[in-house]
This record gives C-alpha cells, structure tokens and sequence, in this order.
RNA sequence: GCCGGUGUGGCGGAAUAGGCAGACGCACGGGACUUAAAAUCCCGCGAUCCUAACAGAUCGUACCGGUUCGACCCCGGUCACCGGCACCA
C-alpha cells in the first residue's frame, strides 16, 4: 500500500473500474423496490461551475446511500440543450449552434465523470437531439388535440435596435440584454399553452406535496394568485352596452368616486369618438403603447391618464362618476375595468389626489390616529361600515357577501374568482429550439404536421443575423410545405418552442430513454415515477416547477402515467457564495460570480485536493438547504481529513490485514467497549442524518468524531484486532456515499475482493448503545451546578438520593428552602430552591 | 407596498422532542518531533471578574418583555439583513 493518498492515481483507477464494471447500471427491476433521485440537469454553457458540483455532490450522496441501503435506484443526467447562448455564439462567432452545443457537452460530460457521480449513463438525455425533440413534438401536437394550444395575437418584448423579439428573460431592467437599448412593446401572434386550466389543480395539489419546501409552496401560490370578488355591472350614462368591473371589495362600493378603463379597454374606441375628449384620450393611449418597458415599470409610479367625457352608475347608489383612461390598470386581469374606491385603496387615492377627485371613506377602521374624514392616505381593510346606507354601522367584512348578493338579485353582480397565472407564452422567434409541429393552410388553418413526418428537423440552411423574425425564415427550403389536411400549399411555423417545455418532462424520458415507439412505455414510467427525490436550485421554484406539474397533470389526464405530479419531495439547494474585497474596501460576501472575481473552479479544486475533498468539503460545509461559505482553507481540512483516513489504514493495514482481525469481534476493555459505543452511535446518527434530514454537515461530522476516536483507541494498552478492523470497515462504508473513491480504494487494501457499492449500509447494535452508567446533570433553578454518574436505569428516588448527597448542591442550597424537585431518569435534577 | 426567511464564539456551523449552549471543522495560541521547515501528533481556545495556582463566580444564542422548575427552541413586540412578488383592483 502507497504510504501517501495519491488522490490522482485512486480517482482515476475508480473511475475507469466504476466504468468497466457497469457499477451504476440501472435495470427495470418491477419487483425491487425503487428509488428516483434527481438533479436538475445543466444547461451545457461550457463548463461545470461550484453551483452544479455542489448540486450533484447532494444528489449523488443520497444516489449512493439508497443504494447501499438496498433500494433499486434511478440516479440519472442529462443537458437541457437548446437555448439563446448557443443562438448567440453563431451570431458572434459564426458556429452552428449544434456544433458548439455538442463540444460543451463532451467537455462537461468529462468534468462530471471526473467527479465520479455514480449516474447511469446509458441513460443520458439531451434535448437538442431527435431522438428526444421528435417526442416533444408529439406531446406538443397532444396539447393540440386536446385544445390547451392555441395561437393567438398579444403584444410581445421588442427591441427597436435588434429588430428583434425578446423573450422575458432577455429583457433585464426593462432593456435589451445584448444592446442595452429600452425595450417596447409590439404585437405578434404567438403559441400559448392553456396553463391556466390546471390553476386550481396547480393551486390546490400543493397541500399534497409535503415533501417540498413551504416557502416554494409559498411562492407558486402567490404566482397563481387566485383572488375571490365580485364582478359589478356598472351602467355608462348615454351609452348602451354595461361596464362590468371586477372588485375584491364590495363592501366599498358607496366610496366609488370614479371609474378607471385599462387603455385598452374595446369601449373606449365607441365612447370617445366624435367627441371633444377623442383627441386628449387618444394621445394619452398612444403614449401608453409606446412606453417603454422600463418606464411602465419605473419605481416612481406616477399615475397618469385622461377623463373621458362619459359618465358610469353605480349600481348601488345611483351615482354619477366619471370615467377616466389609466394605464395602472391591466387589461389582462378582471376586465379591465376598475372601480375607484380613492379611501380605501392606495393606487386610487393617489389617482384621485392627482386629479382632485372626490374621496369618501365608507369603512371607519376607529383608529383615533386617523381623520376619516380628512385622509392622508388609503385605509387599511377592516371596520365599521360609513356612508354606505342600509349596511352602515355593521362590519364591513360582513357586509360583502350581502352586496353582493343584493346586487345578484337585481341580475348586477356575481361572485367571481380571478387568477394572475397566465396563459404560458411558448413560441421563440428563435433557432435553437424545437420546432413547433405546426402547418398554417389558408383552407384549413393551423394543422399539426403528420406523426410520420416527425421530427421536423431544423434546416441548416439558415443565416443568423440576429434580427428579424425567427431565423427559421431565412431557410429556403423550412417553410413551403404541403397542408397535411387538403395537401394545398401551405407553410410552416417558424417560431421554435420555449425550452422550459424540454425540461417538463425529461424526468420521465429517463425512465425509458430509448424508446423509439413513444416518449416512454407507460409501465415503466409507473414504475419509476414520481421523482422521490428532486434536487435543484431555488431559481427554478416558479417557472420550471409549475410547468413540469403542469406537465404531469395533463398527462396523467390522457392517461399516459398515473400520477399527478413528478416531484414527491424537493429539496432546494443554497447558493455557493465566496468572500471579496469590494470597490469601497469592504470584505463582503455574494455569489460567486465572474464580475465580482470571487469564482473558485471546480477544476482547479478537483486537480489540487481530489473530487472527494471537493464533495465532503461542500457538504460538510453548511447544511444543502443554506448559502455555502467557500472557504480554501476550509477545503484544506476536508484534505486533511481523508489524509487522517488514510493513515488510519495504512498504518494498521498489516496487523488488520489478516485472518485473525478477520475474525468475531469480542469486547474486552473498556476501551473497546467504548470504541464499539462510538462506532454504533455513529452509524445510528449517520443513517438517519443521510438518509432522513439530508443533513450531511453533521453526519459527516460525527465520522470524523468516529476516526478521531479511533486516532485514541491506537494509544490504549492492547489493540483489539477484530474490532478495529470492524470500525474501519464499518466507517469506510459510512463516509462512501461522500467520499466514494479513497472509501473504495482502502475497501479493497483492506482485502476485499467486493466492492463498497456493492455492499448493504451497516447496521447499528441496539445493545452497544446501551451504557453501564449514565451522566446525570444538577441544577439549582435550572442553572447547571453539577454531575453525577449513576447506574443506567436508576430509578427516580435513587437519583434524587444521589443529588441530594453533592457537595456542590449541599453548598448552594445552604440556607435556603428547597420548593421542588424535578427528576427525569436518565437525564437531570433540578432543585428549585428560594 | 405585500408575502416569506434568517439572526448563536474571530469564521462556517451544532444543539433532531423545552433539559449540560458552542459538537465537528477553520483560524489562532502553546507544546512534542526535526539541525531547520513542512507535514504529523498532543493541549488550549465565548466574554468579564477572581486566584500564585487548582478552583470558582457572573454574564452570554439580534433587542425588549412573557410563559415555564427550566427557553437558542414556545408566545407578544422591536430592530437588522436576505429572498420572492409587485399599479393584480
């Protein structure tokens, strides 16, 4: 055996023998029970960031811990190939973003082997490939068929400088991502995907996900945003057609003073034309369409907009108000319509302070601090009802469903339910995606393109400007096809899927990667499916995580699996974060990030200390849940650690190497007895650290309490052969799932003719952690005084006995009554005295 | 503005069920080994006071208060920082 650990030469031989053996090989085995551990897949930009070790190092020790634990576990990788950087690569460099797409792949497929991640690789999914696009498609065309596609015109991300359409993502600060320039908006006819179907599946599925994070619970809840109201019908005075708005508030209905249309509400073209306010409102509109993202959502807010000449009533009342057109209100919520309420909702009196509109309060919060009658701002929601005729004097929150309803007898108002989610935006004026099946006849319309002729493949033939529409239409030959319907000339959609809808599903073509018939055979899927264990970062807690359920939801609806949602339990992964001096000589901390020039490379980490240091450091670091603090020196420990490791063995390698310290462990010292308590209480407190709370950090911890016990049992008068061999062995499995090469390589100095992934995770002996004697701690009035050590097991009385008999209690409770006595075996006294 | 999270030594963190606060690691200090250094091994390491020393005392988990025999943990309030959403009626 080398006396010294040569991480390089042991990694690499692991490796190659992990390789060699098909170790991580993963078959449908209907009959053993399973396991599906997930890390979100990377996007292939180049290299491997701390970012994606730190996710891969959580998700392989949980892999290879259900692994020794006996499960048969599904611990696949792949690349969510298609997306903008690759697009703009070609641009700037001119290659084809297949090419650079496919040499990031090679270089990161390469890095993640050096980390020795026990994945099946047999298994890998790339997006960008057609052996997975070509099911995409199919799935794309389900949606069709089922009517949750449609296309339709809505204004989209345009950058006046590019001549190009943005996706949401490129737009930063309300500015183009690549030139800077403000971005506006323009209208297109665009893909939408019907999420907004499953908002109540998507909302009320999220009580049976114990298993995720309350705060990403939290989050997709917001995101859907459901609401309860009411929907007003409000007459136009001289007009024919009712103004409906939608309000959360009936109860405010009386302190209506005004009405409030979304600039691009469709009466406002009937009601202004001819009139002496067309020429004011259609500027004021105007103004709106041409403001700048940025603008529409500056920090300032100032409210704008124009009176209209019309007048609204209320239906409660009877009263006149006027109308007036503000871009604060969204035509895409409720309907567009407000109704403003200025002494009770913030935006109106600011609206209405701004314009000198009136300002009735209608609900008295009896705050004495508060003037109802001379506000200073909006109020907040509850108290007693003012100004509001029959329902005065009563609470306001009883009063609204009883407005509501009054108004529903009179057939002018309903209860309603309202949602922020939207209908998912899918179609990329972009290249590198996947091509969305579609055919526009001028007969037939929009048509899926026939399942033979898929996939549609993306031309080559095309030219990257980096303007216009999609680059598909540069193609010569893309876009003329033929109607799958009426066989009439007919042309192709040129806008490329979003790439979210690629990673909707991926987890479920790693259960069936090959599979040429379908996107995967339903059995096996079952099998396999959900995922109990997803890894990623908390980035991804909206978008990717409502799409993927969407996803499940849909397709367990046309019965292709049978669940609902993919993700059992999800665990959201902390950034990893390094200190550095900044501009103003400060030592801060902040994600590691090129800009900041605190990035510490997973390759240089990898060649100086080796990919185990690399993994026990970052999970023995902090808890996976937190920020990781990077710290080299930290690093340092975690590679003196393995080192100490590795001595223990080495130098014990020729006395425990034999058929004796083969033999049956006999306790015989204290020492030993000790050591075997040590060794038992640390396979308990790893088993369930690792395998239940994912707290690495301190599993790895009480390893490391374990081998420095062993570092003192060398020094105890005579080694017991048999039972330190048992401790090594026993912790070499245990510290395998963090550290599997040096684990690996001393497993087989040792003798073993097996291999550590190939063996079951250690029991622990009940009876070893049973002690002869236990501590108990004294205290006076709960502060600690001292300890004494009696029997395991000891009853009430003879503790309390014992306790009585400390000199130390006899001192401090001297002079003084003692008023209780509280005793828990096995734990503590305490003396309340006075 | 709305929603959520976090706050423990010089640092990362531990205390899983209300019961010894600070495990483990880093940094630092001392010692052993060495011609020397590195590596390694051993010891110490919250603050203040006290002691020649051993020992001991008091304070201490952001701040103020409460519940309890006993609170980092539960309850009420305050502050700070971080994250998400945001003109959603």
């Amino acid at each position: 055996m080398q006396e010294r650990y040569d991480h390089k030469r042991i990694e690499k031989k692991w490796q190659k023998i992990w390789a060699d053996e098909d170790a991580f090989k993963t078959f449908d085995d209907f009959e053993k029970e399973k396991y599906y551990v997930l890390e979100m897949f990377p996007y292939p930009s180049g290299k491997l960031h701390m970012g994606h070790v730190r996710n891969y190092a959580i998700g392989d020790a949980v892999a290879r811990f259900k692994k020794l634990s006996g499960f048969n576990v599904l611990h696949p990788m792949g690349f969510d190939a298609f997306g903008l950087p690759a697009e703009n690569a070609a641009i700037k460099n001119g290659i084809h973003p297949a090419i650079w797409t496919e040499s990031n792949i090679a270089e990161m497929e390469s890095q993640l082997r050096d980390l020795g991640l026990s994945y099946d690789w047999e298994r890998e999914v790339v997006t960008c490939r057609e052996d997975y696009s070509i099911w995409m498609q199919w799935l794309f065309i389900k949606f069709f068929e089922k009517g949750l596609a449609y296309k339709k015109d809505n204004p989209v991300n345009w950058c006046p400088s590019c001549q190009t359409v943005l996706a949401n993502e490129q737009v930063v600060d309300g500015h183009c991502e690549r030139c800077k320039t403000p971005v506006t908006k323009k209208h297109l006819s665009q893909w939408y995907l019907k999420i907004t179907d499953y908002a109540d599946r998507l909302l009320d599925n999220l009580a049976k996900l114990p298993g995720w994070p309350e705060k990403v619970k939290l989050m997709q809840q917001n995101w859907i945003g459901k609401s309860h109201g009411s929907e007003v019908t409000f007459t136009i005075e001289g007009f024919d057609k009712d103004l409906v708005v939608y309000t959360t508030r009936p109860d405010t209905l009386f302190g209506t003073t005004f009405m409030v249309l979304a600039p691009e509400h469709p009466f406002i073209e009937e009601l202004i034309a001819g009139t002496e306010y067309e020429e004011a409102a259609r500027a004021s509109i105007a103004e709106c369409a041409h403001k700048s993202e940025l603008e529409r959502t500056s920090l300032t807010k100032e409210k704008t907009g124009v009176f209209i000449g019309k007048y609204a009533i209320n239906p409660i009342n009877d009263k006149k108000v006027p109308i007036f057109i503000a871009d604060y209100v969204m035509i895409d919520y409720g309907t567009g319509a407000v109704m403003g309420v200025p002494a009770h909702d913030q935006r109106d009196f600011d609206y209405a302070t701004k314009f000198g509109l009136d300002i009735i309060p209608v609900v008295d919060t009896g705050d004495p601090d508060i003037d109802i009658n001379n506000l200073k701002a909006a109020t907040p929601a509850e108290g007693i009802m003012v100004n509001s005729g029959k329902y005065n004097g009563r609470n306001n929150k009883d009063v609204i469903d009883e407005i509501t309803q009054d108004l529903a007898d009179r057939g002018l108002a309903k209860a309603t339910t309202n949602y922020k989610l939207r209908d998912w935006l899918i179609s990329r004026q972009r290249y590198w995606g996947c091509p969305i099946p579609m055919i526009y006849c001028e007969d037939c319309g929009w048509v899926p393109e026939k399942l033979e002729n898929l996939p549609i493949r993306l031309p080559k033939d095309v030219v990257f400007t980096g303007k216009g529409e999609s680059p598909l239409t540069t193609s010569k030959y893309f876009m003329h096809t033929t109607c799958p319907c009426c066989g009439k000339p007919a042309t192709r959609e040129t806008d490329t899927m979003d790439t979210f809808l690629d990673s909707s599903w991926y987890h479920l073509r790693y259960c069936d990667p090959q599979n040429v018939t379908a996107p995967f055979d339903s059995k096996i899927v079952n099998y396999w499916m959900n995922v109990d264990q997803y890894i990623g970062g908390v980035e991804h807690a909206i978008m990717h995580l409502m799409y993927a359920r969407f996803f499940g939801m849909f397709l367990y609806d046309i019965g292709m699996v049978d669940y609902e949602e993919p993700y059992q339990n999800l665990l959201t992964q902390g950034m990893v974060i390094k200190g550095y001096t900044n501009a103003d000589g400060e030592y801060v901390k902040a994600k590691m990030s090129k800009s900041l020039g605190n990035v510490v490379s997973p390759e240089e980490i990898m060649d100086k200390y080796g990919a185990d240091t690399a993994r026990l450091f970052i999970l023995f670091a902090a808890p996976p849940e937190k920020e990781l603090d990077w710290s080299d020196e930290g690093v340092e420990g975690s590679y003196r650690f393995l080192n100490r490791v590795y001595r223990l063995v080495s130098e014990y390698i020729n006395s425990i190497r034999t058929d004796e310290a083969a033999g049956e462990v006999v306790i015989r010292s204290d020492a030993d007895k000790s050591l075997n308590y040590q060794l038992n209480a640390t396979i308990k407190k790893v088993s369930e650290d690792a395998g239940g709370r994912f707290s690495f950090n301190t599993a790895i911890s009480s390893i490391m309490e374990l081998v420095n016990e062993m570092y003192k049992y060398k020094q105890s008068a005579s080694v017991n052969q048999p039972l330190l061999r048992d401790a090594i062995e026993k912790m070499l499995i245990a510290l395998n799932p963090f550290a599997p090469h040096i684990t690996e390589e001393l497993w087989a100095e040792l003798g073993h003719e097996d291999r550590i992934y190939q063996c079951s995770w250690p029991q622990y002996d009940e009876s070893a952690l049973v002690l002869d004697e236990v501590e108990i701690i004294i205290q006076i009035n709960g502060r600690l005084k001292d300890k004494i050590v009696v029997p395991n097991g000891s009853p009430k009385e003879l503790i309390e006995e014992r306790a009585n008999h400390s000199e130390k209690v006899i001192e401090a409770i001297a002079g003084k009554t003692v008023v209780k006595t509280i005793v828990i075996p096995g734990k503590l006294v305490n003396f309340v005295v006075k």
